[in-house]
DNA sequence: ATGCCCGGACGTTCCGGA
């Protein structure tokens, strides 16, 4: 089993990118995020034609998840359903082949200190609560996504530009420390020990020519399933535009299971 | 100290992104 996380920045903007992509490495699960529309103006013909039942979340504007998958979406879910008020469409998840699958757009958090910063934070606690209450690390489990941190240093091309940001400052690193530590383990870490490996770069100069890279999007796995991943990779030539065809700011990452 | 580059929108500049 083949999972990708994929932020797109709009589905619609990156309309013939994705469907390339899609066509050239058929994932059996992609996790989207950031698709900028409502369920209504979501792709559901092309991507169906390609084989993918299609579990979005949509969101007007910004936001916006969805899950493909060849196999049939079950237990569907959308947003924590926890009593909070939260209108972000955020998080969606599905059970496909057995394996629960979470996706996440985490919020981006703006400057350190403001309303969004703590929203980034709480949303981080609701994410753990719901873990606790509503997921067991000893089934197999992907939570992946835009985390919208880089867990470490080692995921960071110039820490200290980065050190004081809403990416890298410590309370967010924590707070994703507490997710990892209810039972997951970081597929790209454990098959690429070493640093200088980025799944975002900014579109502002230095960006990718810089090479001020982040490893912000990552895709997690319960040791049942994680024990079973044989390889996981960025596909950083997708974060490159071609003519006629500007890329994400994201590129692809991928996992591969033994599984089935 | 800020913008740089993008995408989206009751657009003609703004907001949000990370």
């Amino acid at each position: 089993m083949k999972v990708v996380s994929w932020n797109v920045n709009s589905i619609r903007a990156r309309y013939d990118r994705v469907l390339n992509w899609l066509d050239a490495h058929e994932p059996d699960v992609v996790c989207l995020q950031e698709l900028k529309c409502v369920e209504a103006d979501f792709p559901f013909d092309a991507i169906s034609s390609l084989g993918y039942a299609c579990t979005v979340y949509g969101q007007k504007t910004y936001n916006g998840v969805a899950i493909l998958s060849f196999d049939e979406p079950k237990d569907v879910v959308r947003g924590f359903g926890d009593g909070v008020d939260d209108p972000q469409a955020r998080m969606v998840a599905a059970t496909i082949d057995g394996v629960r699958i979470v996706d996440l757009y985490v919020p981006n958090g703006g400057k350190l200190g403001s309303e969004k910063w703590s929203y980034k934070l709480s949303w981080y606690d609701r994410l753990v609560r719901w873990l606790d209450q509503r997921c067991d690390p000893a089934q197999p489990l992907v939570l992946c996504g835009d985390f919208n941190i880089a867990p470490t240093d080692l995921d960071v091309d110039r820490p200290d530009k980065w050190r004081d940001t809403a990416m890298c400052a410590l309370p967010g690193r924590e707070a994703l420390a507490r997710v990892v530590d209810w039972g997951l383990v970081d597929t790209f870490r454990t098959h690429h020990p070493g640093g200088g490996h980025y799944s975002w770069w900014d579109y502002r100069p230095p960006g990718l020519r810089g090479n001020d890279g982040l490893r912000i999007d990552q895709i997690y796995a319960t040791a049942p399933l994680a024990e079973r991943c044989v390889e996981a990779g960025i596909d950083i030539e997708e974060r490159q535009d071609r003519p006629g065809s500007k890329a994400s700011d994201h590129a692809p990452i991928w996992a591969d299971f033994n599984w089935d």
